[in-house]
RNA sequence: GCCGUCGUAGCUCAGCCUGGUAGAGCGUGUGCUUGGUAAGCACAAGGUCGCGGGAUCGAAUCCCGUCGACGGCUCCA
């Protein structure tokens, strides 16, 4: 969303709005001055300059959806008298706030919606009210999560505001609209529960969702897509394409994937082992399962137990199902001794995990029990981080453009937060004795020194510092601009996530690219170096689609399961005319297949118009009608994806066809 | 795991509030029809109403429990 660029001068001693040239004021939902956003009813106290915010920028959108939150308190306090407010924030598309209430359903929310609208209809002026401390504390003295807020925010003797609309006030530092006539495009969407302060110890609460829009189109627009979205649900289009199934007796949260899903499913792998043959990747296969030592010695017991499928034999050795790939892959790297020359060492495997995930957080694929990754692997030597990471980079872009027309990437550098380090397993010095340890803080008792039990630890950053400037390096001079998040690394080590926006402007992350000194360490790993000794090696642990399972989700969205030809599970459907051309439609279909295009041919007793009208569901990419035009001539009559009907000699359309599926075509050509 | 909503035929859903042993459309099967690009006609099969328990003469319907799905919260190596 482009920022538009509105500067203004203001005069000291008079509110903002009045500065704001007359044909703008609509539009214009607050200003800034410097850093500080702020109402429109501001009066700066010397002469200043002004950047105008307006509605539809991403800073104005906040602060009308900030605002529209406001209005659904204010609307839900007039109707429900014992409701308690807690915090309403904008969100990425809307808004929610959080309401202490009785819990409501979904029709509960027109009445809600059609009190906002009278309210909004009032044009109740929006005031910024300054208070003490004291003054907040008397005000909400009702109100105990916004007590909490005042206690945690204003310090005593300090001063802060309250927003006033009618006979509604919020404890809030603004800057809101105007205004309630700024907020005639709402809408609330839905309602769900949740915790005070989000602590499953702590009281309900009642949160609705909603979103706002400066006006009515923009609103209506995004409705129509969010409509879009839930009619494209991979749930949905994978039942109606005959593509997986979910058993919720037999195996709740695993999905089973029927004959039209494992066709696409293997087009996928196919395509991953290919492009990683390119870079250099070799194609390895690891057990699901181990003995938990090994899963101990990974650090991956530790922290994930709980989400691990642990068993124990009647012999008494235990096992766990694998939650990752890398220990095996590590595994098999260990099975010999490597040179410096031979490194980077690189395995790949469509590796299937299992974890045990909570029965509230499974969903379809996006979210399931068991998945694949399109895991790779890679032992290098320190010289080689930024070259792989770069090369990673590279096979990630030749990746999606082969699935999408025009991917657009979003880039996020995940790393350590130096002052919040517990959770990260790092390299700690012992001021007595000078050993260096890696330790996990979290997951110890208490932080001692291995060798002399000494407390007295110092973090030492080196190695994080490395792998951090590595990936950093391998951005920057690839010219990718990306973001930086402290505290969001793996605990092993930081990393690259890619994020991919799909057809309806949602953003997935699929690709993970992450660097890992600590996985060597705990597995003793090594090669022999140019000087003949032992060296630790670097890993890279790297996903491109992520799992399939999500890619799958992402390409049925997207396509709304139209799928380009080479990834559809039916590449033609024959429908002849009627019975008496079945043995055309069958030359027709012999001729495709024969070619590996793959096709149905339907010859059964029904009527063409509800052959078609059946076989919608599976989206083909052809349907193929023949009659005695087509069996007179050696042609077919051919309709595509987009409904568009064309007329093709027969071996013409079967060698177009072919050529399509090779080169992976994302359009169609016919 | 927590909160909320929901669970009836292969699919989509009605019936539940106000108890009297189950309904529609699509799909499937059979027959008729032999058709020119999203609804030709007829008949038929198909459900112990997620599972378990309770109160009732009687439960899909009311109550309790349980499993599961969905929307959120928390989590996501």
């Amino acid at each position: 969303m482009p920022e538009k660029e509105k500067k203004i001068k203001v005069k000291k001693g008079t509110p903002i709005a009045q500065s704001v040239p007359r044909e703008l004021l609509p539009e214009i939902v607050a200003a800034r001055i410097g850093d500080t956003a702020v109402d429109l009813s501001f009066i700066p106290d010397r002469d200043e300059e002004a950047e105008l915010i307006s509605a539809d920028t991403e800073d104005g959108l906040r602060i009308l959806r900030h605002s529209a939150a406001h209005l659904t308190a204010q609307a839900v306090l007039s109707i429900y008298k014992d409701a308690k407010l807690n915090a309403g924030p904008p969100t990425e598309d809307g808004f929610y706030y959080d309401i202490q209430m009785d819990p409501i359903s979904l029709e509960d929310l027109g009445k809600i919606e059609a009190r906002m609208k009278e309210i909004s209809a009032r044009k109740l002026k929006i005031e910024r009210i300054e208070m003490t401390r004291e003054d907040l504390e008397k005000k909400f003295a009702q109100n105990r999560f916004k007590l909490d807020k005042i206690v945690a925010k204003v310090k005593p003797g300090q001063r802060s505001t309250v927003y006033r609309q009618g006979d509604f006030e919020d404890f809030c530092t603004g800057p809101h609209v105007p205004d309630t006539s700024y907020l005639g495009a709402v809408k609330l969407l839905s309602v769900a529960s949740t915790n005070y302060l989000g602590d499953v110890n702590r009281e309900k609460m009642v949160r609705i969702y909603g979103t706002a829009f400066p006006d009515r189109k923009s609103l209506e627009h995004y409705l129509a897509m969010r409509d879009e979205a839930l009619k494209r649900d991979h749930r949905k289009i994978g039942q109606e394409m005959d593509l997986f199934t979910f058993n919720s007796e037999r195996a709740p949260g695993f999905p089973l994937y029927a004959p039209n899903g494992q066709w696409i499913r293997s087009m996928m792998v196919g395509f991953m082992k290919n492009l990683n043959e390119k870079y250099g990747w070799q194609e390895v296969w690891t057990p699901h399962l181990f003995k938990d030592t090994m899963w101990k010695q990974s650090g991956h017991y530790a922290k994930y137990k709980d989400n691990m499928y642990l068993f124990q034999l009647s012999d008494g050795d235990s096992y766990a199902i694998k939650p990752m790939n890398c220990p095996g892959h590590i595994t098999i790297f260990e099975r010999t001794m490597y040179s410096y020359r031979d490194l980077p060492v690189k395995y790949f495997e469509a590796g299937t995990v299992y974890r045990y995930e909570k029965s509230g957080e499974v969903g379809g694929l996006t979210r399931p029990r068991a998945f694949t990754i399109d895991d790779g692997h890679a032992f290098l030597r320190m010289d080689q981080m930024v070259a792989e990471i770069t090369a990673v980079l590279a096979m990630v872009r030749e990746a999606f453009s082969a699935f999408f027309e025009s991917p657009e990437m979003i880039y996020d550098l995940s790393v350590i937060d130096k002052e919040n380090y517990d959770n990260y397993l790092i390299s700690y010095h012992c001021n007595s004795c000078n050993t260096i340890s890696d330790i996990r803080k979290a997951a110890v008792e208490e932080l001692r020194c291995p060798a002399c039990g000494s407390t007295g630890l110092e973090p030492d950053f080196r190695r994080w510092d490395a792998a951090t400037d590595a990936l950093r390096m391998a951005l920057q001079s690839n010219g990718i601009p990306y973001k930086e998040f402290p505290g969001e690394a793996a605990f092993y080590g930081p990393k690259i996530d890619i994020h991919v926006k799909d057809a309806l402007g949602r953003s997935w992350q699929l690709s993970t690219v992450q660097l890992d000194f600590f996985m060597p360490i705990n597995f003793e790993l090594s090669f022999i170096n140019e000087q003949g000794k032992k060296e630790t090696p670097v890993m890279v642990h790297r996903a491109i689609y992520g799992s399939y399972e999500r890619f799958l989700v992402i390409l049925l969205e997207s396509y709304a399961g139209r799928l380009p030809t080479w990834l559809s599970p039916l590449q033609c459907y024959v429908v002849p005319v009627s019975q008496s051309f079945s043995q055309y439609g069958q030359k027709v279909a012999e001729a495709l297949k024969a070619r590996g295009i793959r096709t149905v041919l339907d010859d059964s007793n029904e009527t063409m118009n509800r052959k078609i009208r059946n076989v919608r569901r599976l989206r083909p990419s052809y349907i193929v009608v023949v009659g005695a035009k087509e069996a007179e001539s050696n042609t077919v009559s051919v309709r595509n994806r987009d409904e568009k009907q064309s007329v093709h000699e027969l071996d013409r359309f079967a060698e177009a066809l072919e050529k399509e599926i090779d080169e992976r075509r994302i359009q169609q050509t016919l």
